[in-house]
DNA sequence: CTTAGGATCGCCT
DNA sequence: GGCGATCCTAAGC
C-alpha cells in the first residue's frame, strides 16, 4: 500500500478538467495569505491551448514533473501564473488557479498589489500570484509542503463552466470552473 | 460600456 | 520577428 495520494480530498492524478472543479472552494494559501479559489481553468496534454502541447521545454518542465506540485511561468513577460500539475509524471497536464476570494493576510495583499478594492486583489491569475507572492522560486513545489497549505472545500458549492479565457486555440473547451455567483472572478461566466 | 496600446520574457517559425 | 493561459491605463461611444 502506498500513501493516500489526497491532498485538500483531491487525488491530483485524476484529469486535470476533474481536479479543475474539485478545487473551486478550496483555500489555498502561500505562507499564510490566500484565500477560497473561485477560478480554475484545465489544461491537458493533447490540447492546443496548453503550454504542454509541444512537449518539455525549460519552462513548463515542471508540468511534466509530478502530480500535486506547482508550476509557475512567466505570463507576457510581466507576470506569474500558478498552476497544479495533475496526472502522473510525465503526462504534462495542470489547472491554472485564476481566481481567489481573499480571506487571509489581506494588508499584505493590498501592499503587494498597490490596491485597497478587496474584490481587485485576486481577480485574476496574475494578479493572485502578485497578492500572495508567488514567483519562479515556487515553480515545481510540493504543494503539501510549506510554504503551501491547501484546506478542503465545504461541500455542496455551487460549480459553474465555460470557455476558457485569453486563448486563442481550443476555444469550444468548456474548461473554465468557478463559483457560481462569485463577485471575485476575473470575468463573470 | 468597449477598444487600444504598452510592458517585456521565453519559445516558436 | 511574432505571439502569448495578463494587467493597467487611457480614450472613445
Amino acid at each position: 500500500m502506498t500513501r493516500s495520494p489526497l491532498l485538500a480530498g483531491i487525488d491530483f492524478r485524476a484529469p486535470s478538467h476533474e481536479v479543475a472543479r474539485q478545487l473551486v472552494g478550496v483555500l489555498l494559501l502561500v505562507d499564510g495569505v490566500g484565500g477560497r479559489i473561485v477560478e480554475t481553468e484545465a489544461y491537458d496534454r493533447d490540447d492546443a491551448a496548453s503550454h504542454s502541447y509541444s512537449g518539455p521545454t525549460e519552462r513548463n518542465g515542471a508540468m511534466f514533473g509530478a502530480p500535486g506540485h506547482a508550476y509557475v511561468y512567466r505570463s507576457y513577460g510581466i507576470h506569474w501564473c500558478l498552476n497544479f500539475v495533475c496526472r502522473e509524471a510525465g503526462h504534462g497536464a495542470g489547472v491554472l488557479i485564476r481566481a481567489l476570494e481573499p480571506l487571509a493576510g489581506l494588508a499584505q495583499m493590498r501592499a503587494r498589489r498597490g490596491l485597497d478594492a478587496e474584490r481587485l486583489l485576486c481577480s485574476g491569475p496574475g494578479k493572485l500570484c502578485q497578492a500572495l507572492a508567488v514567483s519562479r522560486a515556487h515553480n515545481g513545489m510540493a504543494l503539501a509542503l510549506p510554504p503551501f497549505a491547501l484546506a478542503a472545500a465545504a461541500p455542496g458549492a455551487a460549480v459553474v463552466a465555460g470557455p476558457r479565457i485569453g486563448i486563442s486555440k481550443a476555444m469550444a473547451v468548456p474548461w473554465r470552473f468557478g463559483l457560481a455567483g462569485s463577485r471575485f472572478l476575473s470575468r463573470p461566466f
